[in-house]
DNA sequence: TGTATTCCAGATTTCGGTGTCCGAATTCAA
DNA sequence: TTGAATTCGGACACCGAAATCTGGAATACA
């Protein structure tokens, strides 16, 4: 698994916010039930994305979350960096301390390339088109009550263990 | 982290024999010291490698592990679909179940990229070649006793805990 | 044949990621 | 002012990966 579950879970919550919510916050509530997610465990993941920023959110009645700045500024790594961190990015395949541009493990060289066009594509991709994705999917997919097809065959998979 | 540490202490393992025994067999205690690891620990996972074909073990005095096949012809797509699996090189990043060209996920056509790559490399590089860095490296670093410097410092590293 | 050496197989323990739960704090509305 | 709705923060249980331990089987050699 490249990507925690939490991790996953974050992003995919953010991909409803962005392609559901218009600016409005949304109950994490509602969120949770959509993914097919424990409100709880939902919570704990999106107190992360807030703490970095890249949600607000809202306590009392007509409380929620919304995007912390436009969909078009928050990137895939933003997201996955708030969460499981960046050693990702920068980590040797091998788990090499030293390894690096100076010190070398034998692999390195090849691994680099990899990381570098992930993180490249990381930091490019925003939530903007991954919204834009989800909802261009569900058109293809004609698929009934959520925007979220995908996602929701996921949740759905998840459910049945 | 990209790879299980088991997946890793394997590969490691691996690096070893290929640069070190010419053909012999090599005891896993002798590995496993070299590399600071728990020698019934690498035993299992040296294990996975013999079961695989990618290693033979021979039991008694003399006896030990050793390459199945040249280290030209074993490569690291080999070393890490035996310990890891092949998932990591087919799954989608976001862990959607149905993701694929017929109903890809938000973030696919990207990840794909990504992926193929890292599977061309993984399955165009040989132990030979990982053998060979290995000691170019030790050429570099002029350290002293054992082949692995960099392994080594990865040893040294792990024992401080 | 006996013994030391080595890998094999399985049970058990440790540990971190995953997931659940509950009380506290904040805000809205009656 | 009171109560309901909502997020926040921490405590705790669960589960699979990581690591350890124990006994057994195969082999070489004296």
């Amino acid at each position: 698994m490249i990507l925690s579950k939490t991790c996953i879970y974050g992003i995919q919550a953010a991909i409803y916010v962005a392609a559901e919510s218009e600016g409005n916050y949304v109950s994490i509530s509602v969120v949770a039930e959509k993914l097919h997610l424990s409100f709880h465990f939902l919570t704990k993941v999106l107190q992360q994305f807030t703490s970095a920023g890249l949600m607000t959110s809202y306590r009392g009645p007509k409380g929620g979350i919304a995007l912390g700045r436009e969909s078009k500024d928050i990137t895939l790594y933003d997201m996955i960096a708030s969460i499981d961190g960046t050693e990702l990015f920068t980590e040797c395949m091998l788990g090499l301390p030293g390894c690096g541009h100076a010190e070398p493990c034998p692999a390195h060289d090849h691994w680099v390339e990899v990381r570098q066009k992930f993180t490249l594509i990381a930091k490019n991709l925003t939530l903007q088109q991954l919204a834009k994705n989800a909802t261009k999917l569900n058109v293809r997919l004609s698929d009934s009550s959520s925007v979220m097809s995908a996602i929701d065959f996921a949740a759905t998979e998840r459910r049945k263990r």
